[in-house]
DNA sequence: TATATTGTACTATGTAGATATTACACTGGC
DNA sequence: GCCAGTGTAATATCTACATAGTACAATATA
């Protein structure tokens, strides 16, 4: 199943956090097989280049390591994991936090959409 | 003050969203004019094409309306602003919930987030 | 009526991102 | 050794975005 891309932000940073997210959710677990550049291309529907392009930036970043001919695998390192995820909550929050300043809402309707937010993400 | 934009997303959109931010926050009022294009090129450091093009964008929104040689102004309709008031809320709540449910937090740490939030929201 | 200011159209140029295609280098398994 | 599968490099092509610069059309104003 392709994923459906903001087609406003490049594609390749789409990717990284899309792989920081399985991660996260364990989907791929710390030092697990990630599927191979070509593999994945196909699964997302993109080219192997910028799948490429991806996995090199997850090196760089040492969420992942690579090597020739053998493949690629998540970190094995499960407080790199998790700090990627605190990192994440703590991005999403911010910019939740910053985009409401911004609107100058009434307090009533501010306290609706704190409720509804608490109603879908506490189960 | 140029703005500082984020690298990874297209400048005129950035600009179409600072200026409903703007009115929203009543910087700009309902019927009121807004500076001309090489005025707010200037201001926010973009080149006047693309200020031109966000205005364009804004004018096909009904947004803001434009007459040559005479300006632009923001639409006089509250009920548009108000409107594009809980579009803006409505988005940033959708986006901040779906991405605390990709990250499979701890409910713990979820608590943590929203006392933050609930902290740096409500003054 | 001039003149300035407005939006807008046009061409040219440069860059980033994405694609398609080909080729090469390395590893594992037969 | 062979071969399939791996990452990766290289080239070409296309598009979107942003810029610089020029020009023009419409309006307001002195």
């Amino acid at each position: 199943m392709p994923l459906d891309f903001d087609p406003t932000r490049p594609i390749y940073l789409q990717i990284i956090e899309a792989v920081k997210k399985r991660t996260v959710q364990g989907v791929y677990r710390p030092g697990g097989p990630l599927p191979s550049v070509r593999e994945m291309a196909k699964e997302m529907g993109v080219n192997p280049n910028t799948m490429s392009r991806a996995y090199m930036e997850l090196e760089r970043e040492r969420f992942i390591t690579t090597r020739r001919g053998e493949g690629s695998s998540i970190t094995k390192s499960t407080k790199r994991i998790d700090r990627e995820r605190r990192t994440l909550a703590e991005a999403a929050r911010a910019r939740f936090v910053a985009e409401i300043r911004d609107l100058a809402l009434p307090p009533d309707q501010i306290d609706d959409l704190l409720r509804h937010i608490l109603a879908e993400v506490k189960p």
